[in-house]
DNA sequence: TATTAATATTCAGATAATCGAATGAAGTAA
DNA sequence: TTACTTCATTCGATTATCTGAATATTAATA
């Protein structure tokens, strides 16, 4: 009963990360972090196809990560919990650090993005 | 040139996140924790199979998530970065919430683990 | 050296994710 | 209604991931 539900969060939590698993999604998300955005304007901003950019909001929004407003002829999207990007944040600052360790020296010191 | 960078920096992220995106990772990185510990007793922890333990750790170890150290006759593993697991605190508490919000009110209540 | 314990790797089958292309749907404005 | 803009969905191909089964490797021990 109490394992069974542990099981259902790693599984759920699993999942969580597998919708983060995406490059596209990733900056998706760090773009929603200054309010809703239309598809539009991700979609120039990213410079990406509009087909794809609806997928990867489609799949972000089924999981929970995003939610879709309709106003007017667009839609925007904004993120369900501010906490997801603080975690993101949390992840790259490992993963700059990891750069700047491991040899990547001739970097001029990266700066903390935020 | 700054753009590029940004852009492998969001590919670096999303194979951190898909590294975390299984559930019986997700489980090890919890059961390593409390420090280093031998693929014997992860094994026995989780109840899976010796094989599949160790192509989750090998997976894990190749992504720079957890260090290996050979130990007489056995292998321990161990966190390279507690700060992996503060992020998943974080992802997991907003699971909990999403969990005990959306009608799953027939659960007593649950307490933050950790 | 032979054996055993602990861990890793390889292989194959099943399942899932990603992307582009094409098309569909819904709102707006003429 | 027609045309246009914005966004979503479906389909098919490619590629990746997960797992069990079998086997290999490495170190300790007899």
């Amino acid at each position: 009963m109490e394992r069974e539900r542990e099981e259902r969060l790693y599984q759920m939590q699993a999942e969580l990360c597998q919708t983060l698993a995406d490059p596209t999604r990733l900056k998706l998300l760090t773009l929603l972090e200054d309010g809703p955005k239309a598809v539009k304007v991700l979609v120039e901003v990213t410079g990406q196809r509009q087909a794809k950019i609806s997928q990867h909001l489609g799949l972000m929004r089924q999981r929970g990560v995003v939610r879709a407003e309709r106003v007017g002829n667009e839609i925007h999207y904004s993120l369900t919990d501010p906490r997801f990007l603080e975690a993101c944040r949390i992840t790259r600052e490992i993963l700059l650090e990891q750069l700047t360790r491991q040899g990547n020296l001739a970097v001029p010191l990266l700066v903390e993005d935020r």
